[in-house]
DNA sequence: TTTTAAATGATAGTAATACTATCTCATATA
DNA sequence: TATATGAGATAGTATTACTATCATTTAAAA
């Protein structure tokens, strides 16, 4: 069975529509692999415009500004594993045990998983880790949040909320406790990779490590 | 009693010491001022050197570039951070009360205390939220944690580490909870503020809310 | 098959950014 | 009095982050 993945990207995202042209793809590929070389304050639309043999006057006809593409990017992301947490999760009742699960999809590392062949989900999950929190840490956050830009972060945010309230329906938290996961799942291994010292982790860059002590705040947290 | 707050920093943070000139001082203050106001990303040189009735090249004598200056205002904010963490913890002896002026101390509004004129941390402390992690989200971190700018950072992690081991010797993942402690005291007020769906805060915008998670999150995960 | 529209390339240009270099001058210090 | 330091003034460069225009290729519609 071979089948392809489409999400339904926010319109707002882009100018226009990266999935639907060649070239438009080619920005999404390779903008991944830039970004995830050079890092994005050193990535530039003339670089990637080389890169893929094309123009930055062209890459403009997509993407308003690099910014944007970046929250393309990470929306994409949030999307993607949010339909990957609900595969998974399909069909198991028991809340810990999807909870359990969840965490290792959000911590664990990714593998490209060719459901689509112009994204490197791997590469993509390594950028989210260390580019990520720049699509929201701007002034202008509230306006791009008006225009829905987050909300693919904002419903696996809900979808694990609802996990937690399953387990626990007197638990206070819920969507801080969600956005904790998200957010610790990254920045432990960010930590473990580059600052060491910050974790508990050593140097050992086993994210199961990261698993470990993610279950355990969680669980001692909503146990009832 | 008077006393003026001197706090030592890493001598690779700046190119000469803005602590010990007038316009090295201007610098910090108005850094923090226009950073505030306009966001990292817009904030250049030369306009700091508008408003502070310099020049551009003159501020180069100072700061390499605008993220040491960001490195050097967030080390300068971490290290102020633990002054006051360890003033306010002195004389406590028992851990549970250590943590909650901990937290406390973390997430709640800072008032500028005129302990240093020209730095204002109730700006800073914002600062701090939105543009903090920008400082080491970087390809270069590995190079800055070389010259030890982060140190600021880890000394304060590494006392929050020690008193979760004061209260619970056996908990085994000390120092990634006093990193959750730290960067969640952060982002949860930031996303009570500005977005809020992801919080369980909804419009309430109170720090004390923040604070109650918190302190539910770290004495459920280290409860003997 | 012709017409038309869409997509891209080629080229040019601008304002701002992120610097570096040099020279002068005032002030403080030795 | 000599010297070093701090800072202003000025200039210049490469790169960034765009915008605009026009020509050409390609694809879809008539």
């Amino acid at each position: 069975m071979e089948l392809q993945l489409q999400i339904k990207m926010n319109e707002k995202l882009f100018v226009r529509n990266p999935e639907q042209t060649e070239l438009g793809r080619k920005i999404i590929e390779f903008s991944i692999k830039l970004i995830h070389e050079n890092g994005f304050e050193a990535f530039t639309f003339k670089k990637l415009a080389e890169v893929i043999g094309s123009t930055e006057a062209s890459i403009y006809r997509y993407f308003e500004n690099k910014h944007r593409l970046l929250i393309y990017l990470t929306a994409w992301y949030w999307s993607w594993l949010e339909f990957r947490v609900t595969f998974h999760l399909n069909n198991i009742s028991d809340p810990s045990i999807k909870l359990k699960k969840l965490i290792q999809l959000l911590a664990a590392n990714v593998v490209d998983d060719d459901s689509t062949i112009y994204v490197n989900e791997s590469l993509l999950h390594q950028i989210v880790i260390a580019e990520g929190s720049k699509a929201y840490l701007t002034k202008h956050v509230s306006e791009d949040n008006k225009d829905r830009l987050f909300k693919p972060y904002k419903d696996l945010c809900s979808l694990i909320a609802a996990i937690i309230m399953e387990y626990n329906p007197g638990y206070t938290h819920p969507r801080s406790l969600a956005t904790t996961i998200i957010e610790m799942a990254h920045l432990q291994v960010f930590f473990m990779h580059h600052l060491p010292s910050l974790t508990d982790f050593g140097n050992s860059k086993d994210e199961q490590l990261v698993v470990e002590f993610l279950e355990d705040l969680v669980f001692c947290s909503i146990r009832k």
